[in-house]
DNA sequence: GTTCGCTCACTTTTT
DNA sequence: GTGAGCGAAC
């Protein structure tokens, strides 16, 4: 398996950084003469531990928009702690009780990993155990205690999401500290942060820019082009992934492994990846993975610059440890030689990443890599119920690899897992959808509602039901919004602008909208860059002033170039967010799309809009730049209240009252692919993701399986998921289904032959003839339940109105379906004539209204009734 | 240089 | 069933 020669690449890289005299003098010595690495803005980090005043402190007031009662997790007013915060800072030496309010309600554990300071400590935190809320309040401990100053906690999370959330808890409990935190980060930020200070050590500038995939693709093609290799038999992607794996596991091309080198392009691999880093470092650029890389590379070579930065970091904490890879792992190493204090955070059960390079290595080995770890479990879940929690850890029992870990809870039991069997694909959604439905209307918040995927095909059907009956919904991550083609032309659009060097962004646009300059004109640009070493945007200049190009061309490209050099000379001159819409109309970006009668076309425009609306929250164009690589996840839109329909590898963090997981079928889930390429290890992964999936419900967690699913077009029957027969079965409800209409049940009870690996206690399930029903024991229950939750539930009256065991048993959800359209809302606003845009559909004329449904006739061609919040009026 | 039509693949994707 | 990517024809 290729996990011994990771290993084995592994541990060489550790031991040639433990060959480099790294070892410090003792805390607390005097650096001599190192210079600081340009850090003018923060004080300097060799002062006796207790900061005098490491901040002003904060007057008592909460942050705009955030009221005590919204810091969930700490006890008493904000104010008080404050106060007392600021005075903690203000250096008191050892903090008696009440003077950290913030570590109250901690259970013992939880506080244990948080004033647990000295030395290294692994937190083995099982989902929903309170890690956040461990990963701040130490945090905040370190701070108010006075043992560093905020500039000298290096804290590293995976997303941006999970870095802003930190600072903002961090924020509530310590009284805005937060930018006094300068090294709380994604990996990828704070590797950036370190590059942009000494680029020129790595053979950039600090002015570098940064690939996004698309780009890293097309420079990849260059290359292989150069090497004159047949791009058909060795496409671009692969290598892109052969060389993301290379510096995932933080190999330079000098480091790769002889025997790696035939992975690709017999044996051309490593010379291709050694010249895409030369082509890189002529563009002055990097990719994401060289953004540690890079900082390796850095700190391995100038061990003065390492050392200052271990003698800055008193305190290293990282989020999700199971998920780093190789290179951040060395990476962190090495940063934490200069302290002891490290404290990683993460659950070996929920790592869910290795096909990307995460190593679960890197958690399981933690007490060797630090001796003398003390390892901490946290294992008193709050979030669910004793059932689902049961179902969990009994699926995850299953593997072997593993640290360990038994979650459990002091509340209630709550209802069982329930587990399904549907007919195939299209009933999975409807019958999903009807319980939605059935559960909204009893009050039931949408938001609380997931659908968790195995793969990301399957949220087609799950939209297409979802639709055609009005339940509102949200797909998460989806094309991310700067992923989007016309999101990446328009920021192309402006790089050029700023950054007339960045030949990947000005290729990207140079014939966008269509010029009449094709790939014969762009390749004699290219060339003369090449041949001059200049930047593709001066070798344009210069190629329009001799006859090398036809006369259109010449003139389209000499018109591009007048164009640039005209919108840059107004950088600066007007505000930004003008410059940006002056780009797009002049360039004729927005006409393209204007012009173009495709159904996104519409939304297209609108994301273009958003974009620059976006703008607005920076200073500068360049300031918006130099974000928008990194960190550009906005939120996602269409807030309301909407059921959640995503991937099980998105929801990892995330946390629903309902959560239904779908498609629990061999083949689908565990992956056929994950079992055929990286056997038992793959399939002990495919387990932690249904873990993963299970521990996200609150509530109640429904599983479902189809027996015929429709891939590639084609109609395939399924057996179940090994998955649903290693649920325990004491925490485990079989739901019988419950559909009387829908003649194609009769006849798949003989379908059901079972192979691959034995009987199943499903087969039963299956086996049985659909009688009974409603009156089936598992149908009453869950109108038991229904029943229970209603008479629960407080508040929304309207909607309780509406009794749903009754009708439902008299008639067929297309009936009930015209009683939620009723029931509501009112009659819409729309009128017949209208134009409006579907976010799926696109542009069509409203020709009918009957309540709030309205039926449209889309440019497409295609005819639907659909609920009107599922569209917008068209603008224009 | 652009467009049409054929072929291929189709797990997951924090930065 | 669908979209992307590429080659051949216009």
């Amino acid at each position: 398996m290729a996990h011994t020669g990771k290993h084995f690449a592994n541990a060489a890289a550790v031991d040639g950084a433990d060959e480099l005299p790294f070892d410090l003098p003792p805390r607390g010595a005097t650096a001599t003469g190192a210079a600081s690495p340009a850090d003018d803005d923060e004080p300097p980090f060799d002062l006796p531990a207790a900061p005098r005043s490491a901040q002003p402190p904060r007057q008592q007031q909460p942050e705009p928009g955030r009221t005590p009662s919204q810091q969930a997790n700490a006890p008493g007013d904000g104010g008080k702690r404050l106060s007392l915060s600021a005075r903690a800072l203000q250096g008191s030496a050892s903090p008696r009780a009440e003077q950290t309010p913030y570590l109250q309600g901690l259970n013992p554990e939880q506080r244990e990993a948080v004033e647990h300071l000295d030395g290294p400590v692994l937190v083995l935190a099982g989902a929903g155990t309170g890690k956040t809320r461990v990963l701040t309040t130490r945090i905040a401990h370190i701070l108010a205690t006075g043992r560093a100053y905020p500039s000298q906690v290096l804290a590293v999370t995976f997303t941006n999401k999970a870095a802003r959330e930190m600072k903002e808890r961090i924020g509530s409990l310590v009284g805005g500290a937060v930018e006094g935190m300068p090294w709380l980060g994604t990996f990828h930020s704070i590797g950036v942060k370190i590059l942009r200070r000494h680029a020129e050590l790595v053979g950039l500038k600090s002015s570098f820019t940064i690939l996004d995939p698309d780009d890293q693709l097309r420079l990849m093609k260059q290359v292989i082009e150069a090497a004159r290799l047949d791009k058909d038999r060795w496409p671009a992607r692969q290598l892109a992934g052969v060389i993301d794996g290379w510096k995932n596991r933080g190999l330079t091309p000098d480091k790769v492994p002889a025997g790696e080198a035939y992975n690709f392009a017999a044996g051309k691999g490593v010379e291709l990846y050694a010249a895409y880093q030369q082509r890189l470092k002529e563009l002055n650029a990097c990719d994401f993975g060289d953004l540690l890389l890079e900082n390796l590379r850095l700190f391995m070579e100038h061990p003065d610059v390492l050392a200052d930065y271990q003698r800055r970091f008193r305190y290293l904490l990282v989020d999700e440890y199971q998920d780093t890879n190789v290179a951040q792992y060395l990476w962190l190493r090495l940063l934490a030689k200069g302290s002891p204090n490290v404290c990683c955070v993460g659950d070996d059960d929920q790592s869910i990443y290795g096909w990307r390079g995460a190593e679960v290595d890197n958690i399981l080995r933690f007490d060797k890599d630090f001796p003398g770890a003390h390892v901490i479990r946290l294992e008193r879940n709050y979030r669910s119920t004793g059932h689902i929690l049961g179902a969990a850890s009994g699926l995850i029992a299953s593997n072997r690899d593993r640290l360990g870990k038994t979650l459990f809870t002091d509340g209630e039991d709550g209802n069982k897992v329930a587990v399904s069997a549907v007919w195939d694909d299209e009933e999975e959604a409807r019958s999903i959808g009807d319980d939605i439905e059935r559960m909204h209307k009893n009050g039931q918040k949408l938001n609380e509602v997931a659908i968790l995927v195995r793969a990301s095909f399957q949220m087609r059907a799950f939209e297409d039901r979802f639709i055609s009956m009005g339940l509102p919904y949200r797909v998460i991550g989806g094309p991310r919004f700067y992923e989007r083609q016309e999101i990446k032309d328009a920021i192309a659009y402006l790089e050029v602008t700023a950054n007339p060097t960045n030949d990947l962004k000005f290729e990207r646009i140079v014939n966008v909208p269509k010029r009449g300059l094709g790939d014969t004109s762009v390749k004699r640009v290219h060339e003369l860059a090449r041949a001059r070493g200049i930047p593709m945007y001066q070798a344009a200049k210069m190629i329009v002033e001799t006859e090398e190009l036809g006369g259109k061309a010449r003139k389209a490209l000499s018109d591009l170039i007048r164009s640039f050099d005209r919108w840059r000379s107004r950088l600066g001159h007007i505000k930004h967010t003008e410059l940006a819409e002056l780009i797009l109309d002049e360039s004729g970006y927005t006409a393209m799309w204007q012009a173009d009668k495709s159904p996104q076309a519409q939304t297209r425009l609108e994301n273009l809009k958003e974009l620059v609306r976006f703008m607005h929250e920076f200073e500068t164009l360049e300031g918006f730049l130099e974000h928008i690589t990194l960190v550009m996840d906005t939120e996602q839109a269409g807030d309301g209240d909407r059921v959640s329909v995503m991937t099980l590898h998105a929801a990892k963090g995330l946390e629903f009252d309902n959560v239904y997981l779908p498609g629990w079928e061999e083949g689908l889930f565990p992956h056929q692919r994950a079992l055929d390429e990286t056997g038992q290890s793959g399939l002990e992964e495919e387990r932690r993701l249904a873990y993963v999936g299970i521990t996200r419900a609150k509530r109640l967690a429904k599983i479902s399986f189809a027996q015929n699913r429709r891939t590639r077009g084609l109609y395939q029957s399924a057996l179940p998921s090994r998955f649903v027969d290693e649920l325990p079965e004491d925490h485990v409800e079989i739901i019988e289904t419950k559909k009387p209409f829908s003649g194609a049940y009769q006849n798949f009870g003989g379908t059901f032959g079972r192979s691959s690996y034995g009987q199943s206690r499903f087969d039963d399930v299956q086996t049985q003839p659909f009688e009974g029903h409603y009156g089936t024991p598992g149908w009453q229950r869950a109108q038991q339940h229904t029943r229970d939750q209603s008479s629960a539930s407080s508040s929304s009256s309207a909607k309780r109105k509406w009794s749903p065991s009754d009708q439902r048993r008299k008639r067929g959800p297309l009936m009930i379906e015209g009683e939620l359209i009723a029931s509501s809302s009112d009659s819409s606003s729309y009128r017949r004539g209208e134009r409006v845009l579907h976010q799926k559909f696109g542009l069509g004329t409203v020709t009918d209204v009957d309540g709030n449904k309205l039926t449209i006739e889309f440019d497409s061609g295609e005819r639907k009734r659909v609920v009107d919040t599922f569209v917008d009026r068209a603008s224009g």
